[in-house]
DNA sequence: AATCTATTCAATGGATTCATTGATTAATTG
DNA sequence: CAATTAATCAATGAATCCATTGAATAGATT
């Protein structure tokens, strides 16, 4: 082989994958996938989309083969083929945040509004954990915590969470997570807190970036 | 500001970003950008590309911040921005690795047409490092070798090899490493050592992933 | 078998990306 | 100041990407 073809032929592959990664849907589809397997329908319902658009999404997506599929009676389960399109999205989360002057920008025009400026790293509640003096609230749909989440961490529903606040735990510190860094079911959940009175702050992170840092973590099989 | 507008454009951003990752040029600019910086004439010479086309895929690269410029007379000399664009172009070409069949096999038959098929991780390297009986042979072009390199490895440019084959320290074993684990350099080395009786073997990685490890690198100043 | 439902397929036009070409800019040299 | 050189700009058509639409498939239910 030719030392041109050669070089032709593994970048014009490597770029390929970028150009699967370079649409705002299937970089939402990936984020989603993360958390836990998800049926055309959910993705088209949690995104807005028509289903065949959705379903053209991961075919592309499937192409690649950053996704699998698993039917199941007339269902199809979608879900990431491997750890590293997380590793793989978060690192162009990270160099996203750091480059773009315009995203960060956004979040903290968003984080302001929803008073929820001071988030706290992982790194931060690892220590926090030690002490044993905080709540970890996990915000996520159950399906997502069932799927994995944070050892210890306490399940509620973003959507639930306003009936169920008088359950909390009282006189710790609540560290609220949720999908992300831009999901934003962890900023509406610590606006609601604090308007309730209880003192909340916000994970930076969410679970993905947990699991993938190789930290300990529950699942609850079906 | 809209939870939905606030998705919008941070995916878009994103999106963005990945758009500008989607070429196989572009991803062979970062390529060579990580040993170095170039002009757009030397990056132009490179892939085979008419100035005015190289000149575009910088100018794309630009746009995300993903590369700055730095003038000086009538040249342009571009950089990477930051080594965290290193390390997205490192968790893609892993990915790729391991997910696209079709990168395996292209590198399988290179390299076996080469006769390099074994080849040393930097793990690997390490521990022959801390016993001293190997020879590290670096094999890019002087002005990257310059630009950072292995402690201890000597440096000579691969059209020099034949040449100055005599010159290198006998009884050792010769481990040869170049640009990535996409270079050719490497591979032409170990194949030309390998006809004249010296056992060698290249470096699976290349410079770049070395010194993104943390490692310990020299670098020769002007 | 007929119906229903989740998903995929196929075709369509509008938008974007790409390489090429020739002109233009801006710094350096004669 | 004219000429040279590195780089960018602007315009062009070809190719590709994208969302929408309506039809087709295939598994489950009646």
């Amino acid at each position: 082989m030719e030392k041109k073809e050669f070089k032709a032929k593994v970048f014009g592959e490597l770029a390929g994958l970028a150009k699967a990664l370079a649409h705002p849907f299937r970089l939402q589809i990936i984020d989603l996938l993360a958390q836990s397997s998800r049926t055309v329908e959910e993705i088209a319902a949690q995104l807005n989309l028509s289903m065949a658009n959705a379903s053209q999404h991961l075919q592309i997506l499937k192409g690649v083969n950053l996704v699998h599929v698993r039917k199941e009676g007339h269902y199809a389960h979608y879900y990431l083929a491997d750890a590293k399109v997380v590793a793989v999205w978060q690192s162009l989360r990270e160099l996203g945040m750091e480059r773009l002057a315009e995203i960060e920008r956004t979040l903290n025009d968003f984080r302001s509004q929803k008073h929820s400026f001071q988030a706290v790293t992982i790194d931060e509640l690892l220590l926090k954990m030690e002490q044993d003096n905080v709540v970890i609230l996990d915000v996520r749909p159950e399906k997502e915590f069932r799927a994995g989440h944070i050892p210890g961490a306490l399940s509620i529903p973003i959507d639930q969470l306003l009936n169920r606040i008088a359950g909390l735990p009282l006189g710790r510190e609540v560290v609220v997570y949720c999908r992300g860094p831009f999901c934003v079911y962890a900023d509406e959940a610590v606006e609601l807190l604090q308007n309730q009175g209880v003192p909340a702050c916000r994970l930076e992170e969410g679970f993905p970036d947990w699991k993938s840092r190789q930290l300990p973590f529950h699942a609850i099989p079906d």
